[in-house]
RNA sequence: GCCUCCGUAGCUCAGUGGAUGAGAGCGAAGGACUUCUAAUCCUUAGGCCGUAGGUUCGAGUCCUACCGGGGGCGCCA
């Protein structure tokens, strides 16, 4: 399907062209054209404001260059008419025809709605969640989750071929630590007196874990190292990730061992190659430390220092330890030298905000690698604070860590007291920059208060009438589309946005982009299922025919959205 | 102190540099079910878009400064 505003626009470009080849205006670089749709339907569909900013390059006044422009028009079916209004807006009306054949369109395209052709023959990766496996999954993850896999969706409709991916960090200090932790709970399990310390991870989840071993094992694992603790743990949260993701519809295809990189080499070839290139010196402090902070620092040691000031950074960044061990960054930048190698046109990051740092480091060891960054988009996603409202006094009482006590903090609980729905809209109805305040008490509500429902319903009411016509044995067969009335055509002006919005959601790394669209799309929906009818006795029967064809064509376009958010498609409430 | 994100209705949030009516949901006040299920619809009230300057035909949107809040500034990950 067409791509209206992206049409409309070059409808204008050919008419500039033909004004200026026909010397009705002067040669200057047509710029972009920019195409809005109105607030006010006075306004007809879509408004073009290029007259006013063409005023200084034509030397011309705004609304002469419209009617210039109007005059070069080429006809479009598409297109019913267009006029001048205000300082020189040139607005677009929509074809009545052009709309109401829409709904054909939209039917046969099916669950494939809008899939555009810019990604078409291209490889997309997002990876998303690559939370430690070291406990459950936590709402703020929960909400890069979301948005991850809602961005692979758009992705999808986009066209691309599209690949999930988990960094899966199962390297590094904190797995060691994870599996002394399993090993002290072993232990305990066997009835020895020993405590975990404050490093330590704290959780249940761990005493489980040991009954487990001890049921398996017995006691033959006394004497084992941490490593043997920590495979087993690994493996475990390996699949309860997998499972609670899973409960929100999320998949992932493809899970990243961060420890690959050190069994293959890649972690020193890219160390290799950042010394190669000048980028690495070996010191014990790095080259601008002030004598101040210098006698402060306790190391004593060479470590190895990636160069990053060269790119203006307020600091060098180490990447070898004195202990001869990388730091995080160094197998983050093979981790991702390696996704470059692998020859993705687009790389989409999702990160928490406290990775902001991380990723400028990352994006300077591609720099520094000669390799091309410019396929990399990262989605810093800010913090979400939990909140819940006290029902007495209606005050907001923030929710602190507290995964001890345990209420929704984690994804698990989260869908065990509301819904996977829920979830997933509540976590992707906000702008990814946003620091949201997720409200628990908002989120478990299973009524009319809750958002969530609002956008299933109407496909719940569509399946509906098509259950009922069914009974009746009332079929759409030979509908007339032209019997439709305006209301109906309201909706498919709406529908017809979608592609625009995938488009926009795909450019602009906006997944909740879509979120919204959808509780547009039902906020016209709704108003119209009050007043056109279908199965009454004072509908003439080709009017209902015709009515209910719209309602085939509404509930497709529900059923798409509903998909691309990942959501489910209710046939009843 | 530096970097970064955010200040829009009572609350939670949208808002591509465009039209002298800045939107939605919740909450508040009032109304509509003998109907394809009302998890719906229709009214009403509620705003100096943090503050002060600037850029231009035009600013909630871009720039600067300030104020307030989140996050980051480890030889942790």
């Amino acid at each position: 399907m067409k791509l209206l505003p992206k049409e409309t626009a070059n409808l204008v470009t050919q008419a500039i062209k033909a004004a200026q080849s026909a010397g009705d205006l002067p040669e200057f670089d047509i710029p972009a054209i920019p195409i809005t749709p109105t607030k006010h339907e006075s306004h007809g569909d879509y408004a073009c404001p290029v007259a006013m900013g063409l005023a200084k390059s034509a030397k011309m006044k705004p609304r002469a260059i419209a009617e210039i422009i109007i005059k070069h028009l080429p006809h479009a079916d598409f297109i019913e008419k267009f006029e001048i209004a205000g300082s020189g807006f040139i607005n677009f009306y929509l074809s009545s025809n052009f709309l109401k054949q829409q709904v054909e369109a939209i039917i046969s395209e099916g669950e494939n709605l809008f899939t555009l052709d810019i990604g078409i023959g291209k490889k997309a990766q997002v990876e998303f969640v690559s939370a430690n496996p070291t406990g459950p999954i936590h709402i703020g993850r929960t909400r890069g989750g979301v948005i991850g896999d809602t961005m692979a969706r758009l992705l999808e409709a986009a066209g691309y071929d599209v690949q999930r991916e988990y960094y899966f960090n199962n390297a590094g200090n904190q797995m060691r630590i994870l599996g002394e932790s399993l090993k002290v709970r072993y232990l305990q399990e066997l009835g020895q007196d020993v405590e975990l310390d404050d490093n330590h991870y704290q959780g249940d989840y761990l005493i489980d874990y040991a009954k487990e071993l001890v049921e398996q094992e017995k006691d033959a694992l006394v004497d084992a190292e941490w490593v043997v603790f920590k495979e087993f743990v690994e493996q475990k949260m390996f699949k309860w990730i997998r499972k609670s993701l899973k409960a929100i519809n999320i998949e992932h295809d493809n899970f990243f061992n961060e420890d690959s990189l050190f069994q293959n080499g890649d972690v020193w070839e890219t160390l290799a190659e950042l010394e190669a290139n000048g980028y690495v010196y070996e010191a014990i402090h790095w080259k601008g430390i002030t004598e101040e902070e210098k006698s402060k620092s306790k190391a004593t040691e060479l470590a190895k220092w990636f160069e990053t000031t060269k790119f203006g950074d307020e600091k060098d960044r180490v990447m070898v330890k004195a202990d001869g061990v990388p730091t995080y960054t160094l197998p983050d930048i093979a981790y991702h030298r390696n996704k470059v190698q692998r020859g993705f046109d687009v790389m989409v990051n999702v990160l928490g905000a406290d990775h902001g740092q991380q990723y400028k480091t990352v994006a300077w060891g591609m720099e520094a690698l000669g390799l091309d960054p410019t396929g990399i988009h990262v989605i810093l996603n800010q913090f979400v604070r939990t909140v819940i409202t006290d029902p007495k006094t209606g005050e907001k009482v923030e929710k602190k860590g507290s995964t001890r006590r345990g209420e929704y903090d984690t994804l698990d609980d989260l869908v065990e007291w509301t819904s996977a729905d829920a979830v997933r809209y509540h976590l992707l109805a906000y702008s990814p920059t946003t620091h949201i305040t997720f409200d628990v008490g908002e989120v478990i509500k299973q009524n009319n208060e809750n958002p969530v429902y609002y956008i299933q319903n109407a496909h719940v009411r569509c399946c509906g009438i098509f259950r009922e016509a069914a009974e009746r044995g009332f079929t759409d067969d030979g509908a007339d589309m032209s019997l439709l009335g305006e209301d109906e055509l309201k909706f498919i002006r709406k529908a017809v946005e979608l592609g625009r919005v995938i488009e926009a959601a795909v450019e602009s790394y906006e997944p909740h982009k879509i979120a919204f669209y959808g509780q547009d799309l039902a906020g016209v929906f709704h108003p119209i299922y009050d007043k056109v009818r279908v199965l009454h006795t004072e509908v003439p029967q080709d009017v209902a025919k015709a009515r209910l064809r719209f309602y085939k064509a509404a509930q497709v376009v529900f059923h798409r959205v509903l998909s691309l958010m990942g959501m489910t498609t209710p046939e009843r409430m």
